[in-house]
RNA sequence: GGGCUCUUAGCUCAGCGGUUAGAGCGUCCGGCUUACACCCGGAAGGUCCACGGUUCGAACCCGUGAGAGCCCACCA
């Protein structure tokens, strides 16, 4: 059912004086009508590629304008981006594009992590499908393979963040392994070596036998699991010692037991050898500090080549390591186990231990943490072997010294405390991986053992004999350097000089360690050259959270909830699908979604977009929606226009700090609200009738009706449209960041103008990048005026309800009070909320209306509930009541009165007034019912002075 | 084994020392009101995990206990 488009008057005359900036000059397009509902999917991929083409996001490295500079948490080439992505997304877009607006030399820059084990992994598995190995390739094949899936990887990514609305700089884009970034890699590798924080060395590392590569302690993840803890009696005739393990088969390995040096029940022992079963071998007992005589025991079988602890232990008594696995995990010791998995060698070893009597007890299920491979879930194993690592105890101090002294801070601020655990107490960092994508470590070994470390602009060694290192680096080193190495470093590039260091790193708290850390470690040591404050590599740390389903689960894809993010856009629209992750994003928290929310979202969209029609449908056009500067003075607006432009202004300081505190949910909220609620739900319904007698849609302005008085029926009228113009143009920037797209087509329309992404941000903006906006009056009064008037609709729409009468009857009481304005001020307004279309004994203009007190006078002679007027005003009463005895209990107790805050206590007071006033007139009117009775709750006599 | 966090309306969460503890969704009642039914109006629903303490005052601070989660960890 179309109903008949109400005629439209012409833009008044474009006499409008108002002062338009520059950037948002008008592109002389006229404001175009706009259809009934918005249609994310017509409007979004349109505006990307326009926003793209008009340069938008393109940074300027000789730009005079201070910068804001955030780097991507370059995702993996693994596959797409999955939701958590789309939040990490919707966030830095929304930051980026505030400071765009407010000035700022803005940089996103975009880019992918070739993410070394997790790719490799990924391309396996495809290969695997052909029944394939990456030995069936061969090296060389191989990398051009993974080169391809992500040329694929990467274009899915791509495609995706444009879908999101990310207003990165495409023509920065980087990936980890490219020339530049490589180049990067190599400097800091060599920088590093030669400065001797990096080392080759033989160490106990985790090593997956599945991946076949050494994990750094970070890339293993522990859990307990159940296991068996068995008790074997080693020793005989020669001395008997019991000892405890969980890894029964590493026995074949032993090449010592080791007590305690203070511990009298082995201190004869001590220097012995005993009997190690099984194996005929003979091992010495040794004493040492690092065994815990009240665990177990007290004493430990020592297996050096696996077991970091038995390593130091083997170190320091000299004893020889005896390797018994090899790297997939099989039994190498020779004897019946040999071949056996380690986890059939397990059961085969203990069986014969059993079988020689030796087993003393079993324990199970033991429960104990095992460290699995954060890729694979594979069952680390503890492998000595040779392999490079960071010394980063130098570099870690630096680190935590500069958040401790404030030049890196991090939100939410609890989150520091962890990292100051990890960085303060980290081992040295394993690097090399014995892997086939990434970094190849810049290694050659010559034929006489020389090892010669390649920079970049360093020829390799040539000749016969010389081979470069086969492993390539940890994917996190080169991720570590992404804050400087994507901006031209180690070249002193314009880029370097201009956005270094980056304003904000805004990721998810679960790489904290993985990725923040290591960029801090780099960072500070690269560029160590510069002022401390300035050599950091970000100046905030912005932690969200994970994204979890609508009961606060863990989003995977066996619990079957996972969300495509794509799945979202294409039913609600990327703003939806934005909107609904930031405005769950509390610092640090994690957000639970649901369809049902971005539903919500979806339908917000909407609302601006009628909000906007509604404006242009009532004559608001290109001149209404302008600076400030064009606005009329306050004296020739209504309360209402006055209110809205109050209410304005506090939200926009609201949002603006919000921001800066990384608080995207609550400005979410502040925004949906006060767009909802305050401009759509009253300042709209408010501006109707002045606003239909200037459109000529129910007749004139009556005159005489005191709407913002003065004059001629239209200047109010334009008044009222220009304020509304103002109030969405406003609005409309303010929400842009978080809803880039609607935003853009609403604000385009109803201003005429060329983009809002460029236009200038209504609140504070950068030192000297840009003129402010005008800033909005605030007017207390006309807020205090408006509340009063609303509680009155209010108040009069909850006893109709009450009363079950429908919204078309008329309200058959008398309404009177409110101290601030004259009610006849606002008849027009209060008729229209209340529908109350004849003038008559339901409204008595003359009387006042207290702003604290809003009185509907019944008409007795209607026909009303009375047992549900008087059941709600029982429980009015009551209410009233109780608050009356709190307080006065309160302001009855002296120490209350004196060690208050004054204004605390005269607070309490005047709801003290208020309340007994309220308890008063609710009383008068239980009375005043029709039948009512002398046993009507009776507490009057009671008045405040 | 250390460390951190959480427990508030049916669900997901705000609020973190002074209003009658809030929001979204859900529920109930009433409405095709010429921007929007992706809407409008109204309502119901909470011993703020328990117990103790500090305070004039506690959902909020401090203990203790019970549940849940996260991070770190070389205790065999």
């Amino acid at each position: 059912m179309r109903r008949p488009e109400p005629a439209r008057l012409a833009p008044a005359e474009a006499t409008a004086p108002f002062a338009l900036d520059s950037a948002d000059v008008t592109t002389g397009t006229e404001a175009t009508k706009l259809p009934a509902q918005y249609n994310p999917g017509e409007v979004e991929a349109r505006r990307y590629e326009a926003w793209v083409a008009a340069g938008y996001f393109r940074a300027d490295a000789e730009a005079a304008a201070p910068s804001f500079t955030i780097v991507i948490p370059p995702p993996n080439v693994t596959g797409s981006l999955h939701i958590g992505h789309a939040l990490d997304h919707t966030l830095i877009d929304a930051l980026v594009r505030r400071r765009r607006m407010q000035g700022y030399n803005t940089l996103w820059l975009p880019g992918m992590d070739h993410a070394g084990i997790a790719t490799q992994n990924v391309v396996e598995r495809e290969l695997a499908k052909d029944g394939l190995s990456r030995h069936d390739l061969g090296r060389e094949a191989f990398v051009d393979r993974v080169w391809q899936w992500k040329a694929e990887s990467g274009g899915r990514i791509l495609g995706q963040m444009r879908r999101l609305g990310d207003s990165v700089d495409w023509s920065r884009e980087r990936f980890t392994m490219d020339a530049g970034l490589s180049r990067a890699v190599q400097t800091m590798f060599k920088r590093l070596y030669t400065d001797g924080l990096i080392y080759q060395a033989e160490r106990i590392i985790n090593w997956c036998p599945r991946c076949l590569t050494a994990l750094s302690d970070i890339e293993v993840e522990h859990s307990d699991d159940d296991g068996e803890l068995v008790s074997i009696r080693y020793g005989d005739g020669d001395g008997e010692i019991v000892v405890a393990t969980t890894r029964v088969e590493t026995m074949l390995g032993d090449t010592a037991v080791a007590v305690h040096p203070d511990d009298p029940r082995y201190a004869h022992l001590v220097g012995k050898q005993i009997e190690l079963p099984l194996t005929g071998r003979r091992i010495p007992v040794v004493a040492d500090p690092h065994v815990d005589p009240e665990f177990g025991t007290g004493a430990v079988k020592v297996t050096p080549a696996h077991d970091p602890d038995d390593f130091e232990i083997g170190r320091r008594h000299d004893l020889p390591s005896l390797v018994i696995m090899d790297e997939r995990g099989v039994i190498t010791a020779g004897g019946p186990f040999q071949g056996l998995d380690r986890f059939e060698a397990r059961p085969a070893v203990l069986a014969a231990l059993r079988a020689e009597g030796r087993v003393v007890a079993e324990r199970r299920p033991y429960l104990h943490a095992v460290g699995h491979c954060s890729r694979c879930g594979t069952t680390v194993e503890p492998r000595l072997s040779l392999q490079w690592f960071v010394k980063v105890e130098p570099l870690a101090k630096a680190a935590g010294d500069a958040v401790r002294d404030g030049r890196v801070r991090i939100y939410p601020q609890e989150m520091a405390a962890r990292y100051f655990d990890w960085v303060d107490d980290m081992h040295d960092w394993c690097i090399s991986r014995q892997l086939w994508w990434g970094h190849r470590i810049p290694i050659w070994y010559g034929p006489n053992g020389e090892v010669v470390c390649v920079g970049p602009d360093d020829a390799a060694p040539a000749g016969e004999g010389w081979r470069q290192d086969p492993d390539v680096l940890d994917t996190w080193f080169s991720s570590g350097l992404w804050p400087f190495s994507t901006l031209g470093w180690p070249d002193d590039t314009p880029d370097l000089r201009a956005f270094y260091p980056t304003s904000v790193l805004v990721t998810g708290y679960d790489i904290l360690f993985f990725w923040v850390a290591r960029m801090m470690l780099f960072g500070l040591y690269a560029m160590s050259d510069r002022q401390p404050e300035d050599a950091v590599p970000f100046r905030q740390v912005a932690l969200h959270g994970l994204v979890r389903d609508q009961f606060g689960k863990k989003m995977s894809k066996t619990r079957g909830n996972t969300v495509d993010p794509l799945d979202w856009i294409d039913r609600f629209g990327a703003d939806a699908t934005r909107f609904t992750l930031a405005r769950g994003a509390t610092p640090g928290g994690d957000v639970a979604v649901s369809e049902e929310w971005v539903a919500g979202a979806r339908n917000f969209c909407n609302k601006l977009w009628n909000a906007v029609r509604f404006a242009q449908l009532n004559g608001v056009g290109a001149d209404s929606a302008a600076d400030s500067a064009g606005l009329p003075p306050a004296s020739s607006l209504t309360a209402v226009d006055r209110w809205i432009l109050s209410r304005l202004a506090a939200v926009t300081a609201e949002v603006d700090a919000l921001f800066d505190q990384f608080e995207f949910a609550k400005a979410c909220d502040a925004l949906y609200h006060f767009a909802w609620d305050e401009v759509c739900d009253w300042y709209l319904e408010l501006a109707k009738p002045a606003l239909a007698g200037a459109a000529g849609l129910a007749g004139p302005v009556q005159a005489g009706n005191g709407l913002a008085g003065n004059g001629p029926g239209d200047t109010a009228a334009d008044a009222t449209r220009r304020v509304l113009g103002e109030v969405l143009d406003r609005l409309l920037r303010l929400i842009h960041p978080l809803l880039p797209f609607v935003t853009e087509e609403l604000w385009t329309a109803l201003t005429g103008r060329e983009s809002v992404v460029i236009a200038r941000w209504p609140g504070q903006v950068a030192d000297g990048a840009a003129e402010s906006l005008p800033v909005l009056p605030t007017d207390p009064a006309a807020e205090t005026e408006i509340s009063a008037l609303m509680r009155l609709v209010t108040e009069v729409r909850r006893f109709r309800s009450d009363q079950g009468l429908r919204p078309g009857q008329q309200v058959p009481a008398r309404l009177t009070g409110i101290a601030t304005t004259s009610l006849a001020d606002h008849e027009s307004r209060i008729r229209a909320l209340l529908r109350l279309s004849e003038p008559g004994a339901d409204f008595s203009p003359t009387a006042t209306l207290h702003a604290e007190d809003v009185t509907i006078e019944l008409d007795t002679a209607a026909r009303i509930d009375v047992e549900a007027e008087r059941k709600r005003l029982a429980k009015d009463l009551a209410a009233a009541e109780a608050e009356i005895q709190g307080v006065e209990r309160k302001l009855a107790n002296a120490s209350f009165v004196e060690r208050a805050p004054a204004e605390v206590v005269a607070k309490n007071r005047a709801r003290l007034a208020a309340a007994q006033q309220e308890v008063a007139r609710l009383t008068e009117r239980i009375a005043a019912l029709p039948g009512a009775a002398a046993d009507a709750p009776n507490d009057s006599g009671e008045r405040p002075a």
